[in-house]
DNA sequence: GGCATGCTTTGATCTAGATCAAACAGCGAT
DNA sequence: ATCGCTGTTTGATCTAGATCAAAGCATGCC
């Protein structure tokens, strides 16, 4: 499932990252339209399957990328294997992390994604040239941190119960199209990831769920599709 | 304890925040020598008592600061009162959410401390004017996410006794002066605090601490005074 | 001093969630 | 179809850590 770092960009698709042309991406909305284009000349766009590796934890990444489609899921592992998702993203996210070459994280596709990826030493230059740019990465970044630290209420504070149906709440709620009240998305996380996301185990993720099911508050078909009847009620559980 | 918003801005100690022109503080690092001359005559210094808030959560705040000495926690509670400290901030450390008035989370002085007041408007306008202060308000923001997940690993993934070795060593790395290998140091949180950061009880708290106390990986002195005589076993109680 | 007050430690018990162990899909390959 | 494989659910039991309850121990106040 890996793909090395180089293997990467090197054998990507080779075709220019022309939907970021549109406003798709945090780098591209920020970039000048000359700069966009020598980007687009240094860029390619990816498909990634889901369960592969974009950037491993340990490695020195030489690149960074923007999602255009999927989720991504930033992971950290012990040596014992113990591991845990520390972040989900989703497009138009930046995958990377600036002013650092070595990741003490992983970034897996979660599910089939697409990606435009861009050479770390270009990007880097075309941030300290554009504050707009910059910017935005800093908004970013505190957009995650955010993220990061309502998830540390999360896992730290919050039962099994409420654990499953805060990220079944974050999720309808990243998942896009949703009716006046009620919203139906896939899941992109098996049991396991999103055992691994709320520092539990499968079984009792499963149990939840089937908690949840079994009180109405959401409709489970194939796994992966989940339909919640009333957002509210989601809401509800959370105990915010 | 608690020092309304406005009040903690309007009754400073009316004094120019003068050891910023030192190096000190995020801020000033990365400001010209005019723009520094403006900044502190619109800043206050301010010491605050241990327990005081310097941010409410779900506030606006008007202001930003600087840690100059003592330590911040960054705290989140829940409306039943469960509570989770979601971050610790050490000089030179900036304080404030840019781009967001209302602040998601409190910020509590954990120790007697000092801090610079700085208006938000003055340093929102000087942000973005000033790309060297954005990168730097950037770095930092880069930093707080790095530890934030490295703090979720701890939350979701580690036993009791790790968690609270991580947070042992965690204080160990930001109290400046240490010896070779033996340090020392003042835990700046109650162990109802440290619960509140390891997402434990003040119970097993306690007992992780006479765990490492009686097998000699910590002596204790006066509840709050801490000596590792020899870091490199701390660190291996954590299982990184 | 003597006594209230707020931490902190220690002990006894309880329980939410982990662990161990089966069954139960779905699904692609033969 | 049948087989094998992987992911999921469900059940039975166990345990790390929570909860309940009581002492210690500093510190400040009268």
């Amino acid at each position: 499932m890996d793909v090395a770092r180089s293997e990467l960009f090197e054998t990507g698709t080779p075709v220019a990252c022309a939907s970021c042309q549109a406003r798709h991406g945090v780098v591209c909305g920020a970039l000048s339209s000359g700069q966009l284009r020598e980007l687009n000349r240094h860029s390619l766009r990816r498909k990634i399957e889901a369960g592969c590796e974009i950037i491993a934890q340990g490695s020195e990444s030489s690149f960074y990328s923007n999602i255009m489609r999927g989720v991504v899921k930033l992971c950290k592992v012990m040596q014992d294997g113990r591991q845990q998702i520390v972040g989900l993203q989703f497009a138009p996210d930046f995958v990377g992390r600036p002013f650092i070459r070595e990741s003490s994280l992983s970034a897996e596709a979660a599910t089939d994604a697409e990606i435009c990826v861009f050479p770390r030493n270009l990007l880097d230059r075309m941030i300290s040239e554009t504050p707009e740019l910059q910017r935005s990465l800093h908004d970013q970044a505190l957009k995650e941190l955010d993220a990061a630290r309502e998830w540390m209420l999360t896992l730290g504070r919050r039962t099994a119960g409420e654990k499953v149906a805060s990220l079944l709440y974050l999720i309808a709620t990243h998942a896009e199209p949703q009716t006046a009240t009620s919203t139906a998305f896939d899941l992109p996380l098996s049991r396991a990831e999103i055992a691994d996301f709320l520092g539990m185990t499968i079984e009792t993720v499963s149990r939840q769920m089937t908690r949840l099911r079994k009180s109405g508050v959401i409709r489970i078909e194939n796994f992966r599709h989940i339909i919640v009847p009333d957002m509210d009620e989601l809401e509800r559980m959370i105990s915010a």
